[in-house]
RNA sequence: GCCGAUGUAACUCAGUUGGUAGAGUAGCUGAUUCGUAAUCAGCAAGUCAGCGGUUCGACUCCGCUCAUCGGCUCCA
């Protein structure tokens, strides 16, 4: 007798060893039909194992988030399968679940997205089959010896500690795999190829180079449609192609991976920072700034010659060795060493926006998303130990504050100590402590991604999410140990001796480029009133009002409003339609009757024409959307 | 840095088997002076990414370099 317990502890009795399909079946058979796999004590294995004693069972289905998972491993199979017919002699290397799909790596001929078609024609061939997924145990020497033509799968196998090696058959095509798959191939309802590119076995440029082909898949087409909507959407907001549009910034030979901020660029970034101040010094923290290039002898005493060194730009002057910051850290420890801090003196907040460059391999630069130069919204705060919880705390205020204000989600994920790291034991329990007690205390749900933390200690990591569900990581604390020891900082406490206080690094934009680039895709180059790059732009009806025009211009850009003119001689439909299309959150006409009775004819981007405004009405409301950072586009009520 | 693709006017792109380049938009000039998403006409504009090679002749073929894009990698 098998006593299955349910996760409702509801129980349910067998004679005999029932497979999982067994069970979902008594449960009804409309719910086996959405069930993919099934977790037996814990354990995530296929429906189609028999469970052969008592046991607590969960049942995967569509609806959960391991099911999507699962789905797109045994895609990676199907695709395999696929690729495996049309090109007979490929040879498999690995083909693991990504973050939005999964891939396959394959030994073979170039292939490219013109083949995507019929091996999509052949993949779907499959499907239709309903080939079960069969998984079968064998002992290692007969997997080495089913797979002895395939030199990647004999070297991932003689790595496998177990003697007992799982593969999984659908149809005519065998492969090695933990599992768990689908019940059948018939599952997959919605499958595409995304694209393929070049990878090394084991990411090893000395070894051969694979052809990666990805792909992703969906319990239901809408799902997929949604996606490729929201890949469409980002690349409709690509901050490339919206940057160049809107005259924000540029990139050029002479500085691969150096932006050139445009006017335009400038009156965002300046808002971003502007905003940044104001909720610094509201929180406490002072603004500092350090050269932008050291001596050699610096970056030796902080680690970075030694650690870091690849990744900065180095020159020699006078015959010394001197390095453009990769960082802002060293610069700022020498400003808390110049002069004694008393514990009464503690926290010190010093922000710095610091410019820094670091030499980025010349392929992964994109954008504002990946630059060789940079300004970080850094932050060292210096504490007592007492104080750690408190000021981590206020840190992820101050985050959450600015973030909301954006319309930015976020969620934070805790790192802690990796294998290779400095520092004693003492010391990593009291800083990971320390920042645990300041994220249970905060009380938002967190993720610990255990060993993931820097060398020199624990951190957090925050990562917002933006208009179209795309997470990105911006915001990071980081508790450092090892900087106030290389710099011997140090602060006289109540008792009259030396201590070393505890230092953290943080930023909340991250880099404030790249976080600019976000802002553009999250908002899709419609910026709130607040940050808009031109606020109002002036059209007069014609060339006799273009003087009025102007006064009227000025006189709002005296008071705070970043704007233009048009005053080309244009048709209005044409002057108007321009302004749309470049976002600009108001429109203001200018005809006979607007100057007659000093008022604006006011259009917002959702093509809504509000006549007669009186100017300092219109002047008094508008200022008050911009103070409060709304980002509605109702100018004239609340 | 590695693999693959791309690079033609300010922008988006076309350019047939090698015979020195075109369109739309923007710009300029002129006419139009216009009431809420494109007025009309004309003009000008390119060392075809750069360098080298093959050829009587190269945007086109070959090599190298640079940049960009998609991945990989990296992110003490």
């Amino acid at each position: 007798m098998i006593n299955i317990t349910l996760p409702d502890n509801s129980k349910k009795q067998f004679e005999t060893a029932p497979t999982g399909f067994d069970v979902a079946t008594s449960i009804s058979e409309g719910f086996a039909r959405t069930c993919v796999a099934m977790e037996i004590d814990g354990n995530l294995t296929d429906l189609s194992e028999s469970i052969e004693k008592d046991a607590r069972v969960r049942f995967i289905t569509t609806k959960d988030k391991e099911a999507v998972d699962i789905l797109r491993h045994s895609s990676a199979h199907v695709m395999a399968q696929a690729i495996s017919h049309l090109y007979p002699g490929i040879k498999l290397a690995i083909g693991p679940v990504v973050e939005d799909g999964f891939y396959y790596d394959i030994d073979m001929s170039p292939v490219s997205e013109d083949d995507f078609e019929k091996i999509e024609t052949e993949i779907k061939q499959i499907i239709q089959e309903k080939h079960p997924f069969i998984r079968q145990k064998i002992s290692k020497k007969d997997a080495l010896d089913r797979f002895r033509d395939d030199p990647y799968k004999t070297e991932l196998i003689s790595e496998l500690d177990d003697d007992t090696i799982s593969i999984y058959t659908q149809g005519d095509f065998t492969d090695l795999c933990r599992g768990p798959h689908l019940p059948d191939t018939g599952m997959i309802k919605a499958i595409k190829l995304m694209k393929v590119s070049g990878a090394y076995w084991r990411a090893d440029q000395a070894k051969a180079q694979l052809q990666r082909v990805y792909g992703t898949a969906f319990f239901d087409k809408k799902e997929l449609k949604q996606y490729l909507y929201v890949l469409e959407e980002a690349q409709k907001r690509d901050h490339r192609k919206l940057g160049a549009q809107f005259d924000l910034f540029s990139f050029h030979d002479e500085a691969p991976g150096m932006p050139f901020f445009h006017p335009k660029g400038m009156n965002l970034w300046n808002a971003l920072l502007e905003y940044w101040r104001e909720e610094h010094k509201k929180a406490g923290y002072v603004e500092t700034k350090t050269p932008v290039m050291l001596h050699r002898s610096l970056w030796e005493r902080s680690g970075h010659w030694e650690n870091y060194r690849e990744n900065m730009y180095t020159s020699s002057i006078d015959d010394f060795d001197y390095a453009i910051k990769p960082m802002n850290c060293p610069g700022g420890m020498l400003l808390f060493g110049t002069k004694q801090h008393s514990y009464r003196d503690l926290p010190i907040r010093a922000g710095e926006v610091g410019l820094v460059h670091r030499h980025e391999l010349s392929g992964a630069l994109s954008g504002l998303f990946r630059v060789r130069a940079f300004h970080q919204d850094d932050a060292h705060i210096f504490m007592r130990p007492d104080q750690i919880e408190a000021e981590i705390i206020g840190v992820l205020q101050l985050v959450e504050r600015i973030y909301s204000t954006f319309g930015l989600g976020f969620h934070l994920e805790l790192s802690t100590r990796p294998e290779k790291s400095i520092g004693t034991d003492e010391q990593w329990e009291m800083a990971t402590s320390g920042l645990e007690a300041a994220l249970n205390a905060y009380g938002k749900d967190y993720k610990i991604n255990t060993g993931d933390g820097a060398f020199y200690g624990p951190k957090i990591d925050i990562h917002i999410k933006d208009a179209l569900g795309r997470t990105w990581q911006c915001g990071t604390i980081q508790l450092d140990m090892s900087l106030p020891e290389r710099f011997d900082l140090a602060y006289i406490g109540k008792d009259n001796t030396k201590k070393r206080p505890i230092m953290i690094h943080r930023v909340v934009y991250g880099s404030v480029e790249r976080f600019m680039g976000i802002l553009i895709e999250h908002f899709a180059g419609k910026f709130p009133l607040w940050l808009a790059p031109v606020q109002a732009i002036i059209l007069p009806i014609n060339d006799d009002l273009l003087p009025y025009a102007k006064t009227v211009q000025s006189d709002l850009e005296s008071n705070g409003l970043r704007m233009d003119i048009d005053a080309r001689t244009e048709s209005l439909k044409k002057k108007i339609r321009e302004a749309q299309i470049n976002q600009i959150p108001l429109i203001l006409t200018i005809g006979e009757k607007e100057k007659e009775t000093k008022t604006l004819s006011v259009r917002s981007l959702d093509g809504k024409v509000t006549m007669g405004v009186d100017q300092a009405l219109f002047l008094e409301n508008i200022r008050a959307h911009i103070r409060q950072k709304r980002s509605d586009s109702n100018f004239f009520n609340a």
